[in-house]
DNA sequence: TCATATACCGAAAATTTATTCGGTACTTGT
DNA sequence: ACAAGTACCGAATAAATTTTCGGTATATGA
């Protein structure tokens, strides 16, 4: 199929795998947008991210489902309604995003400098 | 150029700012082994990487002394010498590789398992 | 002399990832 | 009747990344 990995994760060493599950250019933003626990439509999630395509959250949200960092939720409705809630193996990752943000949030101003405005 | 990002870093938000540091294939693994503070030659980063292609560590080495993750010295030698070492900035993400390479530790199993052996 | 090692780079190919577009199906609101 | 919202998927395209291959240049050791 045409968005299926190859390699879904890096086994090669446990630095690699933990990347490999979140380097996907939404994935941290995915953990960070369920993080609270609470569930959320696919739509909720296209909103907070307006940046990213909807096709891309869609296949990086299956995927994560697939490496059980998200759970899924269909309800047989119509109009369709489905939620993906964090996992407690994706609630376990969120110290690292944690950091991330943190490490991000003190050292903007670095790259801000060096790489533009943005506005 | 060819080998040059367009974007060289997401400055979207704290996180994608952080991941975009260190998302690219090796660049993880080259700050965990420049984390000592020694400095080594390329040749020896890439003899302690050999999963990873030489023309990619290159270029991914040049990227991260862009960032400023790491510093380079070229000693003007016959055979030609240099060397990489990681700067504060640098050494200041060991505590988040830190925590992937713990994470990736406890969590290998469930991986192992789920997607193939790799003996 | 010749293989090997060092550092580095360009170009092309292969692979992976992201984006865009269109389509299915059903509902509610105008 | 028709637009808009919801969820989802396939296919084509675009873009980014990784890999491979070959080349520059010089020195050392067999």
């Amino acid at each position: 199929m045409a968005y299926e990995k190859k390699i879904p994760v890096d086994l090669d060493c446990p630095l690699r795998l933990t990347m490999s599950l979140i380097e996907s250019k939404w994935k941290s933003c995915i953990l960070d947008e369920l993080r609270s626990g609470e569930p959320q439509r696919p739509c909720e999630i296209h909103r907070c991210l307006p940046e990213a395509a909807p096709r891309v959250l869609d296949i990086q949200l299956k995927e994560m489902v697939e490496d059980g960092l998200v759970e899924k939720t269909i309800y047989p409705e119509l109009p369709p309604r489905s939620e993906y809630r964090i996992t407690e193996l994706g609630l376990s990752l969120i110290p690292i995003i944690d950091q991330m943000l943190q490490w991000g949030t003190e050292h903007y101003y670095i790259f801000e400098r060096k790489y533009g405005k943005k506005t």
